[in-house]
RNA sequence: GGGUGGUUAGCUCAGUUGGGAGAGCGUCGCCCUUACAAGGCGAAUGUCGGGGGUUCGAACCCCUCACCACCCA
């Protein structure tokens, strides 16, 4: 093995291999175990959420894999409609060319190349982060078999009547001149005014003000409403107010959703353009009147002054000519929320068109036939109040109920040309008929070809076909192999928040098209943030790109990635400050199972995932311990007996010591892997191979590889040397595979194991027969000693070279029997000139003390410690050792202690008082002889 | 306004039926000991957000307050 750990050589041969070798794709054999890839955006790049997430899942993988199942991990693009339009219209756009001139076919063509041409860019840096997926499998949400798919379930809603078409106030993005799901609009706080607007009375002198923040709707008021209650207004209700600069008469309403002390209490009414303000209208019977084209600029249906003015431009025309005509009574700082398109940055407008929606809150139709809420929604909310679905950690259900239970109708039509055209057909009499194609549509309605028809223009919603992909990449429809054995599919994992744009909806459409659950668990893993907390955004300059940990990269070039193609190029000043202070150097490569191994050590339960680059380095060191372990072990074993043929061998009880710690830890992983707790998993991984295998087991071989003469105990060490090793590097697989799969290669055959790959071993199964309670006990006693005297050897500035002779005080039988076996060893690891057990009686010299259980460890003064030193470590002992009896005694002599604890707690508590009234008395022995 | 989660060492976080407060990173000493200086050995560090309650016993259960974050309206 090369001498030093490099990543960089190891990560990309071994992905090349596995892949090239098939060993990502289904065994068949085994119980069927299938996690579903959220599917990214086809031209978009690994964020570190991707990268998160996806180590996740392929731990899990890994491991089921590992432990026999027929493991399939399904990987996949969507189509991102808008993203993906937007980003190539933009490139049009620069190019001088535009997307209406062009015309839609010629552009749909245009995004088909960009697709081909950045498409691979996500799946290459899937291949980087050592994902396992079964790339012959592969899926995009377009094709022809996924869109098969989309349009059967298309159309069997529609026969069924819960796909309608209808007109409804839905979230438009004035620059896309679509609809857009709640998912893409975010609403942030910002600041704004509110204006007060006198509007007079129709027939008499009076006025009210009513208080907005969007005074330019008001050319769309239909109605002023105050609450039933308010007694500022009571005799207001049922007149009419003359509507100012349009000179409609509308009416004063009583309705309760009014907030009396918000503003001046009296509530403009738009229906058009306001979802609350659509509810009341309806209540009262007004007729929406829309006053804006797709593009937010003034329609026909107001008054000629502002028609074709932008609606910024118009609220600053109205609130001038309302100002001039003495009717505005004020305005008034203040902050509200801004509803803007995610992708777009413009604010969305509340706009009333003719859009598909899926029917998911009838309980029944007029028909008689169920409703949506019957078919869809409800079975969806009871798969997982019945259990059929189960969610870690569990408390995700509550969110899951509080979106099914308050939902509305879904918009499942976007005025885009990327994406699965609806497939309905108009013809020119308005008559629209719903079909799989234009073809089966005329048959079906017995229609010839002079019978002119034309396809809906719309796409639809993307997450309309990600709500199929548990069963659509499966080949649904059809009733396939694949289908059968992988569907219900086993766990779905993924960030929280989507859970109602996607993980409810698969739910629905896996139970209505599927028949079953479309998983039966859902992992809600936390959102990735970065070291100050915040979400890591492009526009805060705050992102990173996976890869550039892996590979490590220059500050010029981060500052460069981080600062070109802002939305707000302003901000790069500020960003650039920002990285150069946070990344001094840049950053150092840390190879991908460092990275994973991070991942996998913050996945707590928690909600965000705080990413520190201190963990990173941290974990690379991990890896490089590792390496050097293997190094170490591969040394004392290759080209030496290690018993692989299974000779006789004597186990030290450093061996059973090792063996038994190493069950424990298989076990705690595989209960950790099973219950979703990476960071356990991680943890346990960490410790062992670090804190017992490293620090102490690889030490306490050193003596008998070098010094024993007895060939079944130096087998005995080797094999166990590689067996705990070679179990190991299977444990710790699914975490780091490439490191783990470069040195099981090499160790194997030590273990007389001889496969390709470690991808196909057998994970560990701990065994109980080989836990060992004496050598635990054994080995404790041995540290136990070392510790204390290295504690002397550090407090008393005692090189680590110098020999130092020992005393031992107080020894009982089984002391001395354990120093008789672990001579050896304690020599060798505390460098011990000498060892002499003293009476009972016998005088003690001035010595430096430690203590293991009763027996006393003593290292004689003479020309080695610091006398001041040791009192000043006395008094410290001394007055721990108090506080804690002061405790213990006052917990003691509490009586309801005594009477109500558990026996075997006021057992321990006894001992204890018992071992620290003993130390005490020792410690105080001692600071009298030094004194 | 409704809901959810959080508050533990300087930082990031564990703490699984309530019974001796932990890890990593960082800090401070001593060591280039033939696997590893990306290392070894040792040390220091906490009114577990505040208050109240239940209990023999609370970081953990209950109530309440404060602050932070997110979601929904």
């Amino acid at each position: 093995m090369q001498k030093t750990y490099d990543p960089s050589r190891i990560e990309p041969y071994w992905y090349e291999r596995w892949e090239h070798n098939g060993y990502f794709e289904p065994s068949g054999q085994g119980t069927p175990y299938c996690i579903m890839i959220p599917p990214p955006n086809v031209t978009g790049t690994l964020h570190m959420g991707h990268a998160f997430q996806d180590t996740l899942m392929d731990i899990l993988i890994r491991f089921h894999r590992m432990r026999g199942h027929n493991t399939f991990w399904q990987p996949g693009t969507d189509h991102a409609g808008i993203a993906t339009q937007l980003v190539v219209e933009r490139q049009l756009n620069a190019a001088g060319k535009d997307r209406l001139e062009m015309g839609r076919e010629a552009f749909v063509e245009k995004i088909w190349e960009w697709k081909d041409k950045s498409g691979g860019t996500i799946q290459n840096q899937m291949r980087r982060l050592g994902a396992s997926v079964d790339w012959s499998r592969e899926r995009f949400t377009m094709d022809e078999g996924l869109s098969t798919a989309v349009r059967e379930v298309f159309v069997r809603l529609h026969e069924e009547g819960l796909i309608y078409r209808g007109q409804r106030l839905v979230n438009w993005d004035p620059v896309l001149e679509t609809a857009v799901s709640d998912l893409e609009v975010e609403s942030t706080e910002e600041q704004g005014s509110i204006w007060r607007l006198r509007y007079p009375l129709a027939d008499s002198d009076e006025s009210l003000v009513v208080a907005t923040t969007r005074p330019e709707t008001m050319l769309g008021d239909t109605a002023v409403a105050v609450h039933p209650n308010d007694p500022r207004y009571a005799h207001l209700i049922g007149k009419k107010v003359k509507l100012p600069l349009v000179g409609r008469e509308i009416p004063i309403v009583a309705d309760e959703y009014v907030d009396m002390e918000f503003g001046t209490g009296c509530l403009k009414i738009t229906p058009a353009h306001d979802f609350n303000d659509y509810e009341v209208g309806q209540r009262h019977g007004c007729e929406p009147i829309n006053i804006f084209t797709g593009q937010a600029t003034i329609n026909e249906n107001a008054p000629a002054a502002y028609q074709g003015l932008d609606r910024f431009e118009a609220r600053e025309r109205i609130v001038a000519d309302l100002k001039a005509a003495g009717l505005l009574d004020g305005i008034d700082p203040h902050k509200l929320m801004v509803p803007r398109c995610e992708r777009t940055g413009a604010i969305v407008e509340p706009y009333l068109t003719h859009q598909w929606f899926v029917d998911l809150t009838r309980k029944t139709q007029p028909d008689g036939r169920p409703g949506g809420w019957t078919e869809i929604t409800d079975p969806a909310i009871q798969a997982v109040r019945q259990g059929q679905i189960q969610f870690t950690p569990e408390n995700w259900t509550k969110t899951y109920y509080n979106w099914l239970e308050d939902i509305q109708d879904w918009c499942i039509s976007r005025q885009l040309w990327w994406g699965h055209r609806i497939p309905a057909w108009y013809d020119n009499n308005g008559q629209v008929y719903v079909g799989r194609s234009e073809a089966e549509v005329r048959k079906k309605h017995g229609l010839p070809d002079t019978h002119s028809l034309q396809q809906d223009p719309d796409v639809l919603d993307t997450w309309f076909s990600s709500a199929l992909w548990p069963f659509s990449t499966l080949g649904w429809p059809e009733n396939t192999q694949e289908l059968s054995t992988f569907y219900p599919t086993n766990v779905l994992v993924t960030g929280f928040d989507i859970i109602f744009f996607w993980v409810a909806r698969m739910i629905m459409m896996g139970l209505k098209f599927g028949g079953e659950v479309p998983f039966k668990e859902v992992y809600i893993h936390g959102l990735v943030r970065d070291s100050e907390g915040a979400k890591m955004s492009k526009s805060k300059g705050n992102v990173l790109d996976p890869i550039d940990i892996i590979d490590g990269i220059d500050l010029e070039s981060l500052v460069q990635k981080r600062t070109t193609g802002l939305m707000q190029p302003q901000r790069a000043p500020a960003i650039e400050k920002q990285t150069r202070k946070a990344f001094t150097n840049g950053i150092s490569p840390h190879g991908t199972d460092a990275l994973r191994f991070t991942f996998a050590s913050l996945a707590t339960t928690g909600r965000d995932v705080v990413f520190d680059m201190g963990r990173v380095d941290g974990y690379r060191n991990f890896c490089n311990k590792l390496w050097n372990a293997a190094r170490y072990v591969l040394l004392n074993t290759e080209e030496q007996d290690c018993g692989a043929n299974d000779e006789a061998v004597m186990l030290g009880s450093a061996d059973r010591w090792i063996i038994s710690r190493l069950q424990t830890t298989e076990k705690t992983v595989i209960e950790a892997l099973e219950t979703y707790r990476m960071d356990l998993a991680a943890q346990a991984i960490y410790e062992f191979l670090w804190d017992e295998y490293c620090d102490w087991y690889l030490e306490l071989c050193k003596p008998v590889l070098q010094q024993d003469t007895d060939a079944k105990r130096q087998r005995g060490t080797r094999r166990t040397l590689v067996r705990v090793l070679e179990a190991v590097l299977r444990l710790a697989h699914p975490f780091m595979p490439f490191i783990t799969e470069e040195i099981w290669q090499r160790i194997a055959p030590l273990a007389g194991i001889d496969s390709p790959t470690i991808m196909h071993q057998r994970y560990p199964i701990p065994a109980a027969e080989l836990e060992d309670q004496t050598a635990e006990a054994e080995i404790e006693w041995v540290q136990r000693f070392i510790l204390g005297l290295r504690r002397i050897r550090g407090e008393m500035d005692i090189p680590p070279g110098r020999a130092l002779p020992v005393l031992l005080k107080n020894a009982s039988p089984k002391d001395l029997e354990r120093l008789e076996q672990h001579r050896v060893a304690l020599d060798f690891l505390g460098r011990l000139e000498s060892v002499d057990v003293l009476d009972a009686n016998a005088d003690t010299p001035e010595s430096a003390l430690a203590l293991i259980g009763e027996l006393e460890l003593r290292v004689p003064i003479a020309g080695l410690i610091d006398k001041a030193a040791e009192l000043e470590r006395l008094s410290r002992e001394q007055s721990k050792l108090e506080s804690e009896l002061k405790r213990i005694q006052g917990k003691l002599q509490n009586e309801a202690f005594v009477s109500k604890a558990p026996a075997e707690v006021v057992t321990r508590e006894r001992e204890k008082l018992a071992d620290i009234e003993d130390a005490l008395t020792r410690v105080a022995e001692q600071q009298q002889k030094m004194a």
